[in-house]
DNA sequence: TCAATACTGAACCAATGAGTTCAGTAACAT
DNA sequence: ATGTTACTGAACTCATTGGTTCAGTATTGA
């Protein structure tokens, strides 16, 4: 979860869904060191959100769509569990929360 | 998304769940100074995922469902990207992501 | 009025995290 | 064999963040 926080990791996991890439392929899309990348790509992998393996020098890197899919699940378990415990404050909300931004 | 990435947060949220409380109230719940979980709620707060109104010296805290829901459509939305064009890869990732951990 | 309550502002500290550079090491290509 | 490529380890900087304390200020209740 926490490793969504962060918007170059999440611009990452995008770029990974359009097909695998190395980390060089992936650094040329960042205004970033190579090595900066790398360790967005680690923290990613240590949250199993993605795959990588290294096949000779190069270290190719692929998404894991069922990690992605706990993560979802997650956030829906609890959405869910908050909008239900919500539901009777509903009049209560629909006085104070006029300004809807 | 980044407010939901620390675990302290989380637990307001869940607590905001059962219903309304004040400052002092969810303190008393954490290990940590009131001050400490005052943050914490004013974080939370900025991402407009609770709202809070002082009536006399008591700030009340409570949940904002609509920004709960934005949050949890946000990762969907993704999640349904990111496996959509994943499909084509499907059988490309059975043989080489076969250590499931 | 006066003491207690409930929060707030400011300043501070330690730890984490994003990012860098530089000096490697291993694999390719010629 | 050698230069280039692709990554890695280590050490460092800098900003942010989680958390604290302490000294207010405003509200409430007796």
């Amino acid at each position: 979860m926490a490793a969504l926080a962060d918007p170059t990791r999440v611009e990452i996991v995008d770029r990974l869904s359009a097909g695998p890439a190395s980390v060089t392929e992936l650094a040329g899309d960042f205004p970033m060191s190579l090595r900066g990348v790398l360790k967005h790509v680690h923290v990613l992998e240590d949250a199993g959100l993605v795959h990588t393996q290294k096949r000779g020098r190069v270290r190719q890197c692929q998404l894991r769509p069922t990690a992605l899919a706990a993560t979802a699940r997650w956030l829906e378990e609890r959405r869910h569990r908050w909008e239900r415990r919500l539901d009777h404050l509903e009049d209560y909300l629909r006085d104070n929360d006029e300004e809807s931004s």
